[in-house]
RNA sequence: GCCGCGGUAGUAUAGCCUGGCCCAGUAUGCGGGCCUGUCAAGCCCGUGACCCGGGUUCAAAUCCCGGCCGCGGCGCCA
């Protein structure tokens, strides 16, 4: 009887399924250790691993093939699932056949533990990277989340949209934007969907999110920036203040969190013991003028009316830990001149704005406000931040003809994972890491 | 963009400061051998490297210069 690999059955399944009878596994050739007479070769699939062993005596073809087995390689194993003490997790297969479907070389990184390979290296052999569990988890991790995420919008009134990613001028003004060629005009990779969600909003749909790429062109040599990345974007309309936004914020980000936690729970806690799995009922609220404050009690040098340095925010994120039992807090009330022009400042003091940070364990993962939807002031702001706003029309329209007072947000996917996960570097958190060094692959 | 650190076998590292004892040590991998209960198997044998170019010197992995590449910090940001 011929093997097939539509009986094949998951590898987890056989530690329930009934021993004494016959199965077909197949997947990637996790261990092999020749002792002689006999072979055991650890067969992993996604679903987990199990002890295949081939003895001479009993199929010498099979105990034969196991022997030319390398590390990697593709195997199908049709044999009989037998208990075993001295096999891992009690049980193993006896092989009576063994199919090599793709036989590896020997590898370039070593997948067995991703710390005895630089990250550099392990990046350019990603495929195999990820076939160590950890790495893996990680994207299961971050699959989950992001379906949390779309599952959160969808039952709050959010509509998902998908806007361009090619866009003819830049969302902020800035410097930091991919130019392209588009056909015979320049153009840009959108670094934000900012401008887009806004037109979702005053279009109609009251409530919208997108999930997508955005693109930063700025040269960071650090842990936690790429130059592609995941934007969980939302805009919604109709809100009486930012903390209407920072409710949702906290909304989303929860069940991001929990959603992980709850689906991957023993992972998390095999590959991942400084993950965070538990974040408070509500998260602390405190405006940047607090921030300075405590910041300057603990002896850390503080601008006031500047954005925070990233040392300042590590430590806001120990003292808030510290004062309020939490990994996460939303700092309140920027100053205008670190945030752009489509900004609300606060009505009776216009140096601060209507708008907030969220820090999960001392580093930014989402930023939003209100935004401003009075044209005419709007228009001044565009001005004041040194822009033309002749370049932003088509922009400033929407605001002419029936806006309704919104905010939104925008969280960095991979940061979420990265710092509930209390992942080392970012590009860990990305299947395939854009830096300013690396396109490839 | 600025600043700092680094580039040694497939992988990870020692050696570099204080040049010669290094035709480069160790672990792992890889090839071969022994082994019917291992589990990152063990033991034995073997294999394999100083980023590129120039300079200093009797002598360079080691010191100097240039290039390329990597990592990190900062600014900025998600």
């Amino acid at each position: 009887m011929a093997l097939r690999l539509r009986d094949r059955v998951p590898i987890e399944r056989l530690f329930e399924a009934e021993p004494g009878k016959e199965y077909v596994i197949a997947g990637w050739v996790d261990t092999v250790r020749v002792h002689g007479k006999l072979v055991f070769v650890v067969v992993r699939d996604r679903s987990g691993k199990i002890q295949v062993v081939a003895k001479k005596n009993v199929s010498e073809e099979a105990w034969k093939t196991a022997r030319e087995l390398t590390p990697e390689s593709v195997v199908a194993v049709r044999g009989v699932l037998v208990e075993s003490k001295a096999a891992l997790g009690g049980r193993e297969i006896q092989a009576r056949e063994i199919v090599l479907l793709n036989k590896a070389d020997p590898l370039p990184i070593d997948i067995h533990d991703h710390t005895k390979t630089v990250l550099a290296k392990r990046l350019d052999w990603r495929f195999l990277d990820l076939r160590n569990p950890r790495n893996q988890a990680i994207f299961l991790i971050e699959a989950e989340m992001a379906r949390a995420a779309r599952e959160w919008f969808n039952s709050n009134g959010f509509v998902e949209i998908f806007t361009s990613k090619i866009v003819g001028a830049a969302t902020e003004g800035g410097a930091e934007v991919f130019s392209i060629v588009y056909f015979d005009k320049p153009a840009f990779l959108a670094q934000s969907p900012q401008l887009y969600k806004q037109l979702g909003v005053i279009a109609g749909f009251e409530r919208v999110y997108e999930i997508g790429p955005a693109f930063r062109a700025e040269p960071h040599h650090t842990t936690r920036h790429l130059t592609e990345y995941t934007s969980v974007d939302l805009e919604m309309g109709f809100i009486d203040s930012y903390e209407d936004v920072m409710d949702a914020v906290e909304g989303v980000v929860r069940s991001m969190v929990e959603a992980a936690v709850s689906r991957y729970r023993r992972k998390i806690e095999e590959f991942f013991p400084d993950a965070v799995t538990k974040l408070p009922q509500r998260f602390p609220r405190i405006t940047m003028r607090e921030a300075y404050k405590l910041l300057e009690q603990a002896g850390v040098k503080v601008e006031w009316g500047e954005d925070l340095s990233s040392e300042a925010e590590r430590k806001l994120g120990e003292i808030v830990e510290k004062e309020y039992g939490s990994p996460i807090v939303f700092v309140t009330e920027y100053p205008w001149n670190a945030r752009p022009f489509y900004t609300m400042r606060k009505p009776d003091d216009p140096e601060w704005t209507l708008s907030f940070d969220l820090l999960f364990r001392g580093l930014e993962i989402a930023t939003g406000g209100q935004r401003e939807h009075r044209y005419e002031v709007l228009r001044k702001q565009i001005e004041e931040k040194g822009l033309n706003p002749r370049s932003f029309e088509w922009y400033l329209n929407m605001f002419r003809y029936g806006a309704p007072p919104h905010g939104g947000a925008g969280i960095g996917l991979e940061r979420v994972v990265m710092q509930t996960l209390g992942l080392p570097n970012i590009r860990e958190a990305r299947l395939l890491p854009r830096d300013p060094e690396r396109l490839v692959p």
